[in-house]
DNA sequence: GTCATCATGTAATCTGTTACATGATTTC
DNA sequence: GAAATCATGTAACAGATTACATGATGAC
């Protein structure tokens, strides 16, 4: 029974899917293309998936039925496959982007990773870690102020809410490092 | 020529393996009382290996010397095999740890990938959004804190450090949160 | 002229996740 | 006695990175 039922299946792609999915939304565009907005676009700052990967997402895109490629021949430049959203893809990005939850934020900090184990490393090296983080944070936190401000100016309202995530993540960063360097002052102090 | 010198070598291995490594300073372990170590320290919070890898990376260890096994029968339980550091192991170790520099913070936020497709989102979609992810933050401050307090209660500075930038990281989080919503708030009223 | 960069991608590898297996022991 | 948990792992798969390839064009 219910065999007429379009498939209610499979929005449980990964979230990369989606992402090329949603870059899609701007326009038709080729593996090469999608590389570079990756890189240009906030995204840049939460997601960076490699391009090799891109291809992958954009095969994968195209045998569910939620882009179409089409090859175009070039003289100067190699030829190129320009990749183009669906209906069936606007659909499924829509889906996910209304399904709920939405997973949780995961942080890989090498930093921290290291800290763990503080207890083995020298006061110095120690200091210099948390050191180069604030240092990192800094000017991460430089970056995207401008480009918040850039972003807002364009009316791009939620680049500038993702750039502004940033911004608050570096703050605490900074904060935060600031706090561990006076505990470590204050360690040496009582020495 | 210098054919005798010792291998200057690989301390470029993932993290995930000088993370396994530096849990087994505490002392010689199983895979199974590593993947539970994982799980129940700080380490947790922002980095949370699959057990498999966790064996895998053992049998890495091992591979390089870094580490050494040693098969115990058991009669009630299943046999298991001891992993210990060695020498060479902490070698390795202390030169990741000195080694700089340490390799950035990457955040992955399917929230914030959602957002940045909002102009795809009618609006209560997009205020859920941005309130789980608010109410999630909480939880976790919430978490954090009593962990910091515990830590730092038993002496466990590193740790304790660890789990304040956590602290850091959800104010932050629930800060920005609060901004964005107020932002829609001021979208909607100026309809 | 050499080297970087644009412009397109593929192939090989490796990291990490989910699913599978198994038998004893406690809990309800 | 059925269901959850302890205790120990392996196997299969999927996601992601690095390395490889290729030819033009612009920079120095």
């Amino acid at each position: 029974m219910s065999a007429h039922l379009p498939d209610v299946e499979a929005w449980d792609l990964p979230d990369t899917t989606y992402a090329i999915l949603g870059l899609l939304t701007f326009g038709e565009r080729s593996g090469y293309d999608l590389t570079k907005l990756v890189n240009q676009t906030i995204a840049q700052f939460f997601f960076r998936p490699a391009k090799s990967q891109i291809y992958a997402e954009l095969r994968r895109l195209v045998a569910k039925g939620y882009a179409t490629e089409r090859e175009v021949a070039q003289q100067v430049r190699p030829d190129k496959r320009l990749y183009a959203i669906t209906d069936e893809g606007r659909g499924a990005l829509r889906s996910w982007l209304d399904s709920s939850p939405t997973g949780p934020d995961t942080i890989r900090s090498p930093t921290l990773l290291k800290l763990s184990f503080g207890g083995l490393m020298d006061r110095p090296t120690l200091v210099s870690l948390i050191e180069d983080q604030r240092r990192q944070a800094t000017q991460n936190l430089a970056c995207y102020e401008v480009l918040d401000a850039q972003l807002s100016e364009a009316g791009l309202m939620f680049a500038s809410m993702v750039a502004r995530r940033g911004i608050a993540h570096e703050r605490g960063a900074i904060a935060w490092a600031t706090q561990v360097l006076e505990a470590f002052d204050r360690e040496s102090d009582a020495t």
